[in-house]
Parts: structure tokens; C-alpha cells; sequence
DNA sequence: GTTGTAATGAGAATCATTCCCATATAGTGT
DNA sequence: ACACTATATGGGAATGATTCTCATTACAAC
């Protein structure tokens, strides 16, 4: 556990899957799937600039797009406008988000089984109703972050826009 | 839009909250609630600005953003980066969305009571646990839409950039 | 009507994200 | 190792959504 402690099998699925897109798993794409793999929860790209320091912006962006095309990673929406980025749940299984209304960090959480099932059979219910292919869900959990509710009354936020 | 077919207890509630924060329920205004109430899911910017030729942008965001303030308004986040805004629940009632991973759209959709209580209850659990305190939930669907299932393989769509 | 406050609209400014391109690097075959 | 080709890199310019600025206008209370 010196450096890194992000188990081997991800990196073999990112080198995998990037491979059968002709594209390499290069040092800095490697980086970031370390970033996101050790962070657990998602971030957002200023986020992942400030942990790796000598990356330059438009590598972030265009790696993390390679990425996302790749199935290695996924962008998240929370309740501010900022692209939020994690690992695809093959490579960090599902769960689903916590998100402050104030400050717009956002968490990962696991559902219970239950819920879980439940939430599928009403998906496919739902969407064949309305004629889509359902591909997937998110079932976000929006409140006030423990920090942000000591603070006094920070006009929720800059970010926090109108969330629900 | 002529006859306008909006409850008028929607009229009613937002000119309250505006007032409550000493704002005024001005035409402009009217016609963005008018324009959300009337469309059934939650719209752009640019989709806004379609319906109302008339209305400058910089008007629709900072109305919009008013709107929001008073809690007549809020803010929907779907596949692309898009802000997307419809009437706040007390005024359209509560709903989840159906979200098209192509093109962008997105639909309401009313879930079935036992789902809701059980994402409801969970919400509780899983909120507590982490020190939460829960304001509310988001559940929406991903998945293709009629229309886009049909069309050949688009990347992504254009919409991602532009109205719909 | 006068006065004060809020709203409007046009354009400038901001900020995240994408695009461009010249250079560098990995992978492959020799 | 050598050359060759495709991909990756990074710096900066371009794009596009959203926000801000400000002079002007509309409304409410006096």
C-alpha cells in the first residue's frame, strides 16, 4: 500500500476497455482512474486538478471524456451544475448519491436490496409505458450536509441551485 | 400562449411567494409559470425562449432564477448540462423523470405510492446514518426514447449543445 | 405627480467545457 | 535499435450556457 491502493482488477478493466476502443491506458488516464478509484464519491474536475496538480486542464477534460466513451467512468449530476465523474459501477458496483444542498458535495450511499428491487421493477414498469429502452437509474438523496448545517445561514449556496 | 389553461391557484401561489420576498408577479414572470405549467416537463432555456419569441434571455434567467428564489421554480438536472426548470412540487405536484440519454429529453413520469414510500423510508435510513438531514429525493430513469431508438446510431445527439 | 424600489433588456463578462494543432510518445514491424 | 504510423499530450483559442452591469422603465405608496 505504498502509493496506490486501488485494486489491480480495475486497472485491467480500463487497459481492457480502453483496448477495444484502440485507445491506450496511458499514464495520465491511469492517474485518473486511481484519483477516482481512492476518492469514493464523485468529483468534479477542479477537484481531480487539485489532487493532481501537474495535470493541465484540457487533459482532464479529454481523458475523462476518453474514459467515459471507454465504460471506465460515468458523470454524475448532483445539484449543482458541475460535471461530477466516478467510476462505472462494473468496475465500483452500484450505489447511489447523497448530495448537500448547500455545498454540493456529494456522497456515495448503498441502498438496501430491497429498495434496490424494487426500484428496478418500477423502472421497467415506467419506461415501457412510455415506449423508452431503460438503461439505468439514479435514485439521488438531496439534504443538508452535517458541516454546512452548523454553519450559520449561508444563503444555500452559490452552487446549491434550486435543488429539490 | 392565449387562453392559458393554468390553474389559477398556480398564479395565485406564485404571485404569494414572489411577495413574501417583496418581488413582483410581473407579466414576464406570469408567462414563464404559464409556459412550465403548460408543458409537462421540465424545459431549457432555449426550449423557453422558443415558446416566448419576445423574451430576451437575459429576462428568462433572471426570472427564472427569481422564481426559484421563491420556491415557484426549480431546477431539474438530466443527462446533459443543461438546466432544465419546471414548477416547484407544491404547485405541479410531486414526480420523477424520464430522461433520454441521447438526445436529452426529459418526461415526467408519476411513480407508484409503494415505491415512493419505500424510497421515502430509505431516504430516512441511509440519510441519518450519514448525518444528513433530507430535504427530498430524486429518482429518474435513463434510457432512449422512442424516437431516438429509431434513428440509425447518433453519437449523442446534437441536442447536448443546442434547444431541443 | 413625486419618489423609491423593483424590473426590464441589451450587451459585456464569466466560467466550465470543447476544440485545435504542433509536438511527443507508445506500439508495431524490420 | 530504427523507422513508421496512430494516438496522446498540453497550451491556448473558441464555444456556449449562464451571470452580471447598468441605464431605462414600470409600479406602489404617499
Amino acid at each position: 500500500m505504498a502509493g496506490v491502493s486501488v485494486a489491480a482488477s480495475v486497472h485491467e478493466q480500463a487497459a481492457l476497455r480502453l483496448g477495444g476502443l484502440d485507445q491506450r491506458y496511458t499514464p495520465v488516464r491511469r492517474a485518473l482512474v486511481t484519483t477516482l478509484a481512492t476518492a469514493g464519491r464523485p468529483l468534479s474536475i477542479p477537484e481531480i486538478l487539485e489532487v493532481n496538480e501537474a495535470l493541465p486542464q484540457s487533459s482532464a477534460y479529454r481523458n475523462v471524456t476518453a474514459l467515459i466513451e471507454a465504460g471506465v467512468v460515468r458523470r454524475v449530476t448532483g445539484v449543482d451544475d458541475h460535471g461530477r465523474f466516478e467510476l462505472a459501477e462494473e468496475l465500483a458496483g452500484h450505489h447511489h448519491h447523497l448530495a448537500c444542498a448547500r455545498c454540493g458535495t456529494v456522497e456515495d450511499i448503498v441502498p438496501s436490496p430491497r429498495l434496490e428491487r424494487a426500484m428496478d421493477e418500477a423502472a421497467r414498469v415506467v419506461a415501457e409505458e412510455q415506449g423508452y429502452q431503460v438503461t439505468g437509474h439514479q435514485f439521488d438523496l438531496v439534504g443538508t450536509c452535517p458541516t454546512c448545517q452548523l454553519a450559520p445561514d449561508a444563503p444555500t449556496m452559490p452552487n446549491a441551485r434550486g435543488a429539490l
